[in-house]
This record gives C-alpha cells, sequence and structure tokens, in this order.
DNA sequence: GAAGGAGATATT
DNA sequence: AATATCTCCTTC
C-alpha cells in the first residue's frame, strides 16, 4: 500500500525487506532504537563511513515523520524538547553500568515518556511497574516480558490488538500512529484502516491483566517445574562473586541447583527430578565438594551437616568427621548433632565444646525424621578421615538411611552431645559392597552407650518409609508436603501463604475464564483477536463462516458484473471482519499465556490431589499426635492446605489404606490422567 | 608445605 | 546467630 517501507530486521536478525538474514558487516544499528537494518535494503543508507557511526534508522530520525521529532513536537513543545531527548539518549547510550536490555528498557521509557505525559503520570507509571514488578511478573511468573507493550515495556494498561496478532497500549500504538505509521511496530504487517481510525480495547486482556496486577506475589506451588525456573538465571558451576573476588576471597557462591525437587524434599532423588539427566541421583555419585553435591540436591546447606527443620524433619545428613563421636559401620552409624561450640569471633574450625547439646533446631529436625521414620539421605565427605567407608576424594551419596533412634550421652568433651542411630534402607546396595541387592531390613546393632543414654526416643508409629517384599523400600505414606511453597528468600512462609496460595488458584482459573472463545464457550486454542477486539479459538471463527469465499461473482444477463464483496460480519459484533479472516493471526502472546496458565493449574491440580492424600494421612493420625507438641508453633497444620484441592481429594478418602501404601507411586500417575482429563474439558475445542 | 586466619555464602 | 565449607592468603 505504501511506497519502498524502509524495514528493519526482526529479532532473528532477517531483514524483513529482502527476507535475507545479512552478516553483521551488513547491518547498522540505529544509535538512538539500536535495531539492526539491512543497509542494503535502505533506501537511503548513510553516504559517509562517518555518518554510518552514527547513524540512526528511518524510524527515528527523518525531521518529518521521525519518531524523536514528533515526540519532540507533541510533547513539551519548547525547541529544545528533541536536543533534549537525544542527549538524554546517549547519555543512557554511555552508561557502562547497563546492560545492553536494560539501555534499551530505559530508551524506550524515555521516548514514551517524551511524548506529553501529563504531571503525575509518571508516578502512575513507577506504580504500574511497581504492581507489575512484585505483582504480575511474581504472581502468575506468566505475564512476563514479552506480553509486555513493545513500545512502553510495561503490560498493557488498555491492551489492543493488531490482527497480525500483536499487543500494544493504546496510548503507545495511538501515538505510533500519530507517527503516520500504520504497520505493526513488531512485524510490520498493515494495520486495516478501520483499526487506524478507531482502535478497539481488547477487554478480555484488560480483565486478564488487571486480575494479574492486583493479587499479591503468591508462594508457588511446590511443583519441580519451580524449582528449576529459580535457578536458571545461575550459571552451571560454583562462582566467585565480585565482592568475594575484590578481597581476594572464598568461591562460595552456589551454582544452579539442577534437581527439581523442593529443598525440603524427603527422600531419593528420582530421575523425573533431574530434567537435565533424566536419571536421579545415583547411590555412589559423587562430587568434587559440598557445593556441587548441593547442586545435586542430596545435601543442600553447603556448611551445616543436617539438612532439616525444626519441627518437620531433616531431610539429609553428611557425615564429614566434624564431631569425633561420630562412629562409621557403613550400613549403620552412630551420628552426633550439631552446636555445643563456641564458634563466636572467628572460630569457625573451633572444635572444642563448650555447652551441652540440646534437642533444638536440627538436632530436633532429625528427632522428628526418626520418630516418623523418614528417609533420610546420607552424603559421606573424604574429610571424614576415621571412617572406613568415607570416599578417598569429595562428597559421595550413599543412599538412604533411617534413623531408628536418637538419645543424649555425655559426648568424649565432657559435654552431652545428641546421638542418633543412622541404619541403611535404601533399594540399591552402597558404595562400599559387592553385593548386587540393596537393604533389607536389618536387627539394629547393639549399642552399648545407650546403657548411659537420657533422653531416648524411639519410633512408635509406622515408619513413613518401609520395607516390603514386592516393593523393597518405600514410602508408606504420602511424603511430608514441602512448606517450601517459595523459592529461597522467602521470609513469608506461614499460614497466610496458604490463603494466598488458594486465592491465586482462583486467579488462575478466573484468569482461564476470562479468554473463553465468545462461540465455544471453552478456554481458546489457537487464540484470534479481531479488529473489533473480539476473542475466538481459530477454528471456532473460521467455521463459523459457511461460505468460505471472499468474493462473489455477480452475472447480469450473460454480462459478468464487478465482483461483490462478502460481508462477514464478527459473530460478537456487526463488524465486517472479511479482510481480516483473509489472513487472520493467532495472537501467539496470548495463546502462550493460556498455556502457561493451564500447566500451573494441571500442577496444581496435582499438588492439590496430593494434599488431600496429606490430608486423610494427618486424619489417621489425630489420635497419635496429641502427646507430640513439639514445634507446634511454626509448623502450619498441612491438613488446612488440603482445602485447596477443590474436592478432587474427595474421591481418594475411599481408597483404602492398604491399597493405597502399596500404589502410591501409581496414584500420582493417575491424578497426572486424571488432571489432563480435565484439562482436556476445558480446552479441547476440536 | 601444612596449618590456620579471615571473609564470603546459604540456610535455619 | 549458627553452621560438619571453600578459598586465598599469611605464618610457621
Amino acid at each position: 500500500m505504501s511506497p519502498a517501507v524502509d524495514l528493519p530486521c526482526d529479532g532473528d536478525g532477517v531483514c524483513m525487506a529482502c527476507k535475507n538474514k545479512p552478516s553483521e558487516l551488513e547491518t547498522m544499528t540505529c544509535r538512538t532504537c539500536a535495531t539492526p537494518w539491512h543497509v542494503e535494503c535502505l533506501s537511503r543508507p548513510p553516504e559517509t563511513l562517518a555518518l554510518a557511526a552514527d547513524w540512526q534508522c528511518p524510524d527515528c530520525c527523518l525531521p518529518a515523520e521521525g519518531a524523536l521529532s514528533d515526540i519532540a513536537a507533541s510533547g513539551a513543545g519548547s525547541g529544545g524538547a528533541l536536543e533534549d531527548l537525544i542527549a538524554s539518549i546517549r547519555a543512557i547510550e554511555a552508561d557502562e553500568s547497563l546492560t545492553e536490555q536494560e539501555k534499551a528498557r530505559r530508551r524506550q521509557e524515555l521516548m514514551s515518556r517524551g511524548a506529553g505525559k501529563e504531571k503525575g503520570q509518571e508516578e502512575e507509571e513507577e506504580d504500574r511497574e511497581k504492581q507489575n514488578g512484585d505483582g504480575a511478573n511474581d504472581v502468575l511468573g506468566l505475564l512476563d516480558e514479552k506480553f509486555n507493550c513493545s513500545f512502553c515495556m510495561q503490560l498493557p494498561e488498555r491492551p489492543v490488538t493488531t490482527p497480525c496478532g500483536h499487543n500494544f497500549c493504546l496510548k503507545c500504538f495511538q501515538k505510533w500512529l500519530g507517527q503516520g505509521k500504520h504497520t505493526c511496530a513488531k512485524c510490520r504487517a498493515p494495520i486495516p484502516p478501520k483499526m487506524v481510525s478507531q482502535p478497539r480495547i481488547n477487554s478480555a486482556l484488560v480483565v486478564a491483566i488487571r486480575m494479574a496486577k492486583t493479587v499479591k506475589p503468591v508462594p508457588g506451588n511446590k511443583t519441580t517445574v519451580y524449582h528449576y525456573i529459580c535457578n536458571e538465571n545461575r550459571p552451571e558451576k560454583a562462582f566467585t562473586t565480585e565482592r568475594a573476588k575484590k578481597s581476594g576471597k572464598a568461591n562460595a557462591c552456589s551454582g544452579q541447583i539442577f534437581v527439581t525437587v523442593p529443598p525440603d524434599h524427603f527422600g531419593p532423588i528420582l530421575a523425573e527430578h533431574d530434567p537435565k539427566r533424566n536419571k536421579g541421583v545415583l547411590v555412589g555419585e559423587s562430587w568434587e565438594d559440598r557445593m556441587e553435591c548441593r547442586q545435586w540436591g542430596a545435601h543442600l546447606p553447603h556448611v551445616a551437616g543436617i539438612a532439616g527443620q525444626s519441627g518437620y524433619g531433616a531431610q539429609s545428613v553428611a557425615l564429614s568427621g566434624g564431631y569425633e563421636d561420630d562412629e562409621d559401620h557403613g550400613e549403620w552409624f552412630l551420628y552426633t548433632g550439631s552446636g555445643g561450640r563456641d564458634l563466636s569471633g572467628n572460630k569457625r574450625t573451633n572444635k572444642d565444646q563448650s555447652f551441652d547439646q540440646k534437642f533444638d533446631k536440627m538436632n530436633e529436625a532429625l528427632r522428628v525424621s526418626c520418630r516418623k521414620g523418614y528417609p533420610v539421605r546420607v552424603v559421606r565427605s573424604h574429610k571424614e578421615k576415621r571412617s572406613a567407608y568415607a570416599p578417598e576424594t569429595g562428597v559421595r551419596y550413599d543412599g538412604i538411611y533411617r534413623i531408628e533412634k536418637c538419645w543424649r550421652k555425655v559426648g568424649i568433651q565432657g559435654f552431652k552431645v545428641c546421638r542418633y542411630l543412622f541404619v541403611r534402607c535404601d533399594n540399591e546396595p552402597a558404595p562400599w559392597t559387592s553385593d548386587e541387592n540393596g537393604d533389607r531390613p536389618r536387627p539394629l546393632p547393639e549399642i552399648k552407650e545407650l546403657k548411659r543414654a537420657t533422653d531416648t526416643t524411639e519410633r512408635k508409629e509406622r515408619p513413613a518409609w518401609d520395607y516390603n517384599e514386592k516393593d523393597g523400600w518405600v514410602w508408606t505414606k504420602p511424603p511430608p508436603h514441602s512448606r517450601k511453597i517459595l523459592a529461597s528468600g522467602d521470609v513469608e512462609e506461614n499460614k497466610s501463604g496458604r490463603k494466598r496460595r488458594l486465592k491465586s488458584t482462583n486467579v488462575r482459573e478466573r484468569l482461564l475464564k476470562e479468554f473463553k472463545c465468545e462461540i465455544c464457550g471453552k478456554v481458546m486454542t489457537f487464540p484470534l483477536t479481531t479488529p473489533c477486539a473480539h476473542n475466538f479459538c481459530k477454528k471456532c471463527l473460521l467455521d463459523s463462516y459457511d461460505d468460505q469465499s471472499f468474493i462473489r461473482e455477480r452475472t447480469s444477463g450473460g454480462r459478468t458484473l464487478r465482483a461483490q464483496k462478502i460481508v462477514k460480519k464478527c459473530p460478537s459484533c456487526t463488524t465486517d471482519i472479511s479482510d481480516f479472516l483473509q489472513n487472520p493471526q493467532v495472537n501467539r502472546e496470548l495463546m502462550d499465556l493460556i498455556e502457561s496458565l493451564q500447566q500451573k493449574i494441571r500442577e496444581e491440580n496435582l499438588d492439590a490431589d496430593e494434599e488431600a492424600s496429606d490430608e486423610r494421612e494427618n486424619n489417621d493420625e489425630k489420635v497419635d499426635t496429641k502427646e507430640k507438641n513439639d514445634g507446634a508453633g511454626e509448623e502450619d497444620s498441612d491438613g488446612i492446605d488440603a482445602e485447596d484441592g477443590d474436592g478432587v481429594g474427595e474421591k481418594c478418602h475411599t481408597v483404602g489404606r492398604k491399597e493405597e501404601a502399596n500404589c502410591f507411586s501409581s496414584e500420582s500417575g493417575q491424578n497426572l490422567q486424571k488432571a489432563q482429563k480435565r484439562l482436556m474439558g476445558v480446552s479441547s475445542a476440536e
């Protein structure tokens, strides 16, 4: 429609004009908007090398139609505005502390700010940004940057969707149109005249974005995916921060956590938790040091020997020779609790005990694992020099143990220490044995020191991790539900967490409802947004026109008349969308969002199913929990959480205990199927 | 060359 | 604040 419009390169570096991918030498980058352009396809390439170095693209430079001048004209209006703006942009460019991405963001911000903004609007903008930051982005983690308006880099306030399926703020869009641009700023597809003169707000998006912005950050769920994503931006190896480098000191930063288990995951780390290798953490696997061991989730704390939470349980321990009372017999060992040492000041290596250990903190966590019969992962470090079972180098995963008993005794140094009897109970043989089978239940060793023991605790209930002839060592009840709802750094892990979570579930489901096709009423598949801002499944919309042709041939008395365009009204209004229907483009951003939402909901349903099982377990235990009040203050009852399952768990209540114990692992598979079916019910539009 | 001081780091 | 570490650096 327009003569020789200059086109830049797209995100993949392909020139939108000639469709070739020019080499770096053949492209020029605009100094203002940092967009690459194919030099050969420019209608007016720079004449000299000097000009090329300081080149501005056609979108940014031409005084008559350039964005900058328009902004200057429509903005402050004063003569110096343009110069000011350019000076500001140069300043951003020159700022070496900014990343390229940050520079681009600031440039965009400046451009949109320059365009005649009233006072107070900036503040509003900041608020909005804030909300984007800890609201939408964190809440759902779904309305991420790819959904932002490409002009202002924010979630669209009044979103409009082009027929080519791209979303922008109305204001930004209109500003763009005001510059005489009648093509999509993202893909350069032409924008129909009707939309130019009267852009429509996509109200489905409005509601969705508003909802996302108004909810507070929610703890995600404990799904593996979540924990994985949290670590994506870390390097693969442990690293040294700039700060540490400066002082020439330690390399104590952990690299990525590769496994997708929550930090308080009990038991083996299975293949399903290991997206990287898909094999899980195997017995005998070893790592260079505690940092690397941490990355594979076998034992997370990089200093402490016990991983656990008082009142909840301990997930893993490390044997590294820190306590001289330890006694290692391979298949069983006596472990000493932590504490009792004065490490104040800089006495990090102080091995001298100066006070009694108590069953608190980590020691209490171990005691909980003892009472419940939880599986505890054990790693041995080369630093354990007195044990024949310790590895020569590095840190090795030796499998699952159970704590059969714990007590206190007076240790070698004369102060009381907490003691734990660990007995191996893994389906895989230990790294030091030539036996090809895993452990079988074995009689407890005779412990001489038990005679002088105090505060002895033995397990009274059925262990959560136990042996049966058919399956070996398995969970006899659902593993404790992860309390690590948020990623590291979370401090708000309490009862209110559950409320917010409940809300978030609803929000996600409501969000999905917002994305209903206006024809089939189900969540859209391949969503189309018409220029009149109505949303449909691609299939629904295309199917609703019997006559697939766009032009009607007319004849009159043997004479061919001018062909007549067939009017195709939008199913939701009277607008003729026949032009749009010729080449309807799926709103990919919207589709991605919908898919993410569905994925989240599916995971949450799975989660809810598990929680329902948790509750059932709790009910069973209610009788004997009375005597235990340990950690009551900080432990929020799992039973409350279970209500999240919106009735999903109901059915499970009819399942007998015995069956449930045996088929626990297959149960989750069934849940997956159930969840998938539910989801299909919502989303299948075909 | 070994031992230990000191600073960094992550989790409770 | 504590912790069953890691590293670089200094001291013996």
